[in-house]
DNA sequence: GACACTATGATTAGAAA
DNA sequence: ATTTCTAATCATAGTGT
């Protein structure tokens, strides 16, 4: 077959769903047979996601962005200075149960070492003050909402459900991530339950 | 073959070898027949780091992590219940510049909404605690640092340099995270400059 | 670790639902 | 977008260098 981009759209889309079925199962055999951890995202023609990882995408990505989840030097700067801006609650509280029912960047947190969770602590502080001052200055001015299709999920029809896949690959935590689900319990691969997004 | 972790160290020495070489295979032939886009990140049962990305694992990485609007059902009531600020033009471009400079997951921010800003700021804080529990915790227990091998190339082994591979594989932009480069020009597949890791 | 070899079991392209 | 089916192709486990 020849390597280039396939013209029929048709095909393509064909090609591309197989293509990444065996692109995830040799994924999770990788993890399977020899122990490795694993991340995969993919992007479909489409722009729809695709992600698997073991234990878990957002653990492996951390543990590649190490050390400390601070890349650039010249955020270094920032680490030293600074401490916490206090923000008093507000009547957030219904807000943030709905958060954390959604959180997705939280969850690897219990797993990464004390030195990145310390980096991570400042930077957290360093971005929750911009944030705070972002939303300050977007109270006085009313950005216009962006086509949100708040209620589109790309991709959750691939996998609706992994229990419902017909053919149960072991593929496990299988997501993505507008409708994050471990598909744990799977036969042959069980991983150990990932925390929830508290 | 039986689908469970392999008993004997050499030959799943090996095995890791091949299948990574096959998956890595198989993702840039996704990329290359379909134009989709992946990340993909191995470590080794020796904690070595393989990566592969198109167009650029940290591109896509950010595509995964970058959350677009606030994609879960339950998030619109409070969006609903939240009034509507009100129109003013404040210049936010050298506070944007500047983050978008800095902070890598703080670059999705400038397309936030308010609402959209408000929950992300209640997420921060809540998350801020989980990490300020999580530190305090970790500080009693004294996680011993895993092996950082911060001047360490794993990977650079496989493939040192793509064009020197002696069947010069379809592959690009396979790196490990310690010394990245982008395999451009590559024959049939030279694609365009990613943008810099700022 | 990478590479050569080879039988065979696994994977896929294509058409279609 | 995914799946089924089939023939043909391909990738790979095991062994050895």
């Amino acid at each position: 077959m020849e390597m280039k981009k396939m013209s029929n759209e048709t095909n393509l889309q064909v090609t591309f769903s197989k293509g990444r079925s065996g692109l995830f199962k040799k994924a999770s055999e990788l993890c399977i047979l020899c122990g490795a951890d694993v991340a995969l995202i993919v992007f479909s023609p489409g722009e729809k996601v695709f992600s698997f990882g073991h234990p878990n995408v957002d653990v492996v990505i951390d543990r590649y962005l190490a050390p400390g989840p601070l890349p650039n030097s010249s955020t270094m700067h920032f680490i030293e200075a600074h401490r916490i801006a206090n923000v008093r609650g507000e009547d957030l509280a219904h807000l943030k149960k709905a958060i954390r029912a959604q959180l997705w960047w939280a969850s690897p947190i219990e797993e990464m070492t004390r030195a990145q969770l310390e980096q991570y602590k400042v930077a957290l502080e360093e971005l929750k003050k911009r944030v705070a001052c972002l939303v300050d200055r977007a109270m006085l001015q009313s950005i216009p909402n962006p086509t949100h299709q708040l209620f589109l999920f790309p991709g959750a029809s691939s996998f609706p459900n992994p229990n419902l896949v017909h053919q149960p690959p072991m593929l496990h935590n299988y997501t993505n991530r507008h409708h994050r689900f471990n598909n744990m319990g799977f036969p042959g691969y069980g991983y150990g339950s990932t925390a929830a997004f508290f």
